[in-house]
DNA sequence: CCGCCTAAGACAATCGTTTGTCTAGCTTAT
DNA sequence: ATAAGCTAGACAAACGATTGTCTTAGGCGG
């Protein structure tokens, strides 16, 4: 699998004092309160004993401090339609729960309702940008709708990929979505898979739109003149490694690229640093072939092969045009920037979070698979053919 | 100035039509699996309405199908000492559970034990590699103790800073953990911050050792005979610059560093592309004051610090050291490799988890503070000064 | 034969909500 | 005046597990 990365800044920043309060706190440690307090200040409440949490207060505690059963005050509060309570006792119990800061035991009412709200997010590495870039986009599309997650790394272990599915399901998960993961076999509840490896019964395939990818390098090489284009294909044990290259022979061929043996470089080694790349474009250097440009199979692997090619004194872009594939943050910093394909890994996230809840709310046409369309990021490494072009 | 590099305001992008769209493919029904099906009562799953999971066997259906009431089958599958039950009955209960593939529902656990063993992590941003870099040493640890976490993203928006510590404490988070977010107040259950900007009550501060981070920096450039040093502040706003410049000052006093005003500069822009730093070193060089080595804020802030030295015709490392921060993935891609102070920043997840545990279990005296040491890593952008170095 | 002890497990309360059903008191219509 | 109909809530049964207390039936000794 080839490696996405992103870059960290140091871009840790401090927003405005937000001295907007909330009331908040009762203070007290006695079951039934009878605090009249009066508004709400914050006060260091003293902890005694284990630093255990206060605990909150309950519906019970709430109905009883009103002279009310925990029915009606729970009906007030989630304004059950169909219920005759008068407007003068619904605004006491609210005045109330406002008073407490009431905040209902999302455990309770998921255990009541069968219903948790909750999914389980199943990645390979928390640390690893790619993955950590579709989780953002999960969790917006998550939140947005209301839905809290659990997140689990695996580090590519069988057992624990085997294990953890089931873990959150104990705790209530109502779907699960797994990241650049082999899951073994079919769940009892919705499943999507981001960049997915298999197809499993039940699961629903995010993944990108390969062909159009192709589409988008080779469209773009070929308006700029590239007539002789090297390829390099990705490790035979990265998920996206074949879909990828047997688009671009496809496309290629629609467009009347010919992709010449001679001029197509395998990668083999499991890094992720640019040395990826290096060494093969030495070899192909080393050929002696013409070509004007080359599409890598990612960024990484186009910066060292960037570098190869500096070290053989040749320019880029002027005298090779290179396309890199993902835009990871370096692609942006890199001298000369990168020309590159950018998966839309937010949007692949969120588009996964989108149908798995659809799927989770009962839809029964959902997708068996989403194909999400790459980018296009035009940058510094790619240029028209010129004259002075690579050619021996 | 001429712009070197193009990063993402100035990119042209270009968007494909939208083909297709989502649907592809179109699964008829998820015959959902039914692996167990062996004697007993199987419970018959058909869709209602919305496509259900199949519901769980529970203690109840577990006790029932044994001829045994649901309180005896827990014990047995807790062990619960102190209870007499007959070795035989026990191998039945397990072999039972193991049949149906019992998995006891959290949440009925959590509500009856008051003890969910779960915690939610806060962080601005799912997809910046800081953040997610401690999130991973966070679900090392807590994985390894059996806790689970929800995590959630508040995007520095004030209101979600207020809103999710409470969601979370709804949805039974025992602790909270907050990553380069500034709480408010004071909450009921513990709160370990990394990276936080205050100190509030209750709040444990896991940070980096910024001390020992400015000895190691400082050392490494005089061991190299580097006298004539330039510094870079961080920008007024993020919560490291301030700690970090004191103790570089103090270090350097140490040392016997001089820090001269005319090589200090100062960051102000909110940018988190190599842009930052560019600009500040070319006026830093207009000045002609001699020095041979820079300290920059950030690995980001160096990379462009590096490439305004380089336009200015002086190479990295022979004409200027220079020292990044961070130790972002791209420090060991760029050309020089960066020398760097590496934040150990999984360590500091991981103990900001285990410090957290602590409090969850009682604890009265956990620390108010947890400095994390830094480690130098030591690549191509630093070397002894040499004969030519930079002085004009 | 009777009482006591203990093993083996049943019973029931509880955690905090939700929600269907029921009732006491009042109003209204016939 | 009486039945019918509302109103404003109470009541209680879940949800699935845990846990303190009770019960039953043998087994045993006296």
């Amino acid at each position: 699998m080839h490696t996405h990365f992103r870059v960290s800044g140091g871009r840790r920043t401090i927003r405005p004092a937000q001295t907007g309060g909330i009331l908040n706190g009762i203070e007290d440690d006695s079951p039934i309160s009878k605090h009249q307090g009066s508004s709400g200040k914050n006060m260091a409440q003293e902890k005694k004993g284990p630093s255990r949490a206060a605990k909150p207060v309950s519906l019970k505690i709430l109905a009883d401090y009103l002279g009310l059963c925990p029915a009606t005050v729970s009906l007030v509060l989630n304004n059950v339609p169909g219920r005759s309570i008068p407007q003068e006792t619904r605004e006491r119990v609210r005045a109330a729960a406002r008073k407490f800061n009431y905040q209902p035991s999302l455990l309770a009412r998921s255990l009541r309702k069968q219903r948790t709200f909750t999914v389980g997010v199943l990645v390979p590495e928390l640390s690893d940008g790619y993955h950590t870039m579709v989780m953002s986009g999960i969790g917006d599309h998550l939140m947005q709708e209301g839905y809290f997650y659990f997140s689990a790394h695996h580090r590519h272990k069988p057992d624990l990929v085997e294990e953890y599915p089931r873990l959150f399901m104990g705790r209530g998960a109502e779907g699960i979505i797994a990241i650049d993961t082999a899951l073994e076999h079919e769940l009892p509840v919705p499943v999507v898979a981001v960049a997915g490896h298999k197809q499993i019964a039940g699961v629903t395939n995010v993944r990108l739109d390969h062909k159009h990818a192709a589409e988008l390098a080779l469209r773009h090489l070929h308006q700029l003149g590239h007539r002789h284009i090297a390829f390099m294909r990705g490790q035979p044990f990265s998920s996206d490694s074949n879909d990828r290259w047997k688009s671009i022979v496809a496309v290629a061929r629609e467009i009347g690229i010919e992709i010449r043996p001679e001029l197509t470089i395998q990668l083999e080694k499991d890094l992720t640093s640019p040395e990826l790349g290096y060494p093969v474009i030495q070899q192909l250097l080393s050929h002696k072939r013409r070509f004007t440009a080359l599409v890598s199979f990612n960024d990484i692997a186009a910066i060292g092969a960037i570098r190869a090619l500096r070290d053989a004194n040749l320019s880029v872009p002027e005298d090779v045009s290179v396309v890199g594939f993902d835009d990871i943050s370096a692609a942006a910093y890199h001298n000369p920037s990168l020309t590159t394909i950018r998966q839309p890994l937010h949007d692949m996230g969120q588009s996964a979070a989108r149908i798995l809840l659809q799927r989770i709310q009962g839809f029964k046409d959902y997708p068996k698979e989403c194909a999400v369309p790459p980018e296009l990021i035009i940058r510094e490494s790619t240029a028209p053919v010129s004259g002075r072009s690579h050619s021996r």
